[in-house]
DNA sequence: ATAAAATACATGTATATACACTCAAAAATT
DNA sequence: AATTTTTGAGTGTATATACATGTATTTTAT
């Protein structure tokens, strides 16, 4: 049984400790829910250290993105992975420890826009650095079969 | 742009709204996330009209399996794929929902044991059929597909 | 020009996640 | 046998998810 630094066990089956599952497509779904799991959390754990979460550090990504444009609450929110985040509440953290800040929109005063502060780029910087040498460490499949596998689960996505 | 019930895109690009990935690799990283989600969104969707969330669900499926055995919160936990779940909350609201019984374990006081009840299997029996039914609308890609995505998940989640 | 509808965001509630800490019971050590 | 360590569960806190509702602003329709 191999158990990595992060519980992660390679076989689904050890995972959830069970064999019986229906097919191979019902075990997909499972095996994907538990790999993104898996990976939520090695990528959680590098983030703790710099004291921000996985939502936190997607949205600054985003911002960084439109650098120095602003972008607003919206925009933002169907950017992210989770589409049914609470984008307000991240934010209202991100501002707490002034790392972005955030104003209503002159043109559209329904809209809130936000930017990166410096400290915003500088702690964005730390953490894509730990990430980009972590996430080495840990995908280290084949370019040939990561394309095989978004290939499969856009697949999977469809329907009939 | 194809938009289903669920607002998922069977496109990634589409979803997160960029075509800026660094590899494959990180691709796939996304998209396991993005698939995950939607599939969570999904399946939570079905059970909503039982009053069951998705981890709820998944810790009445395991009682099932062992029925009508008790399992303790420990031996639960470590059958669920969100393996930092908070057993002993999600048991709260099941045991005030008269779902499942739970009492002190003779053999070992320190242990918890849970069995379902009568109405327990009942409104498990339901959502499973509700889940089957949904899933085999939206789980359509190919054993032979399924296999090959297990295979690569599998990979994926390898160190080294 | 005014009223109605739509949009953008904020906020409230229930549940879940992640993790630290406490307490009782059991197991291991001395 | 007494003490220490480990284990299993419960609890507290911060954050996030999911979703409903409220409110101000803008757009559309009349």
């Amino acid at each position: 049984m191999h158990v990595c630094t992060y519980i992660c066990f390679v076989k689904l089956e050890e995972a959830l400790k069970t064999d019986k599952f229906l097919s191979q497509n019902q075990k997909a779904g499972l095996n994907i829910l538990y790999t993104a799991w898996w990976l939520k959390t090695v990528i959680s754990s590098e983030l703790k250290f710099l004291g921000l979460t996985h939502e936190q550090y997607n949205v600054l990504r985003i911002l960084k993105g439109k650098h120095p444009q602003q972008i607003c609450v919206k925009d933002i929110g169907s950017r992210l992975i989770e589409q049914n985040s609470n984008v307000p509440r991240i934010i209202d953290r991100l501002v707490a420890k002034k790392l972005v800040s955030r104003n209503t929109s002159i043109l559209d005063k329904r809209e809130t826009v936000m930017t990166l502060t410096d400290s915003g780029i500088e702690i964005l910087r730390s953490a894509t650095n730990k990430m980009n040498a972590k996430l080495k460490t840990i995908m280290v499949i084949s370019e040939k079969d990561a394309e095989e596998l978004n290939r499969l689960l856009e697949r999977f996505r469809e329907l009939e």
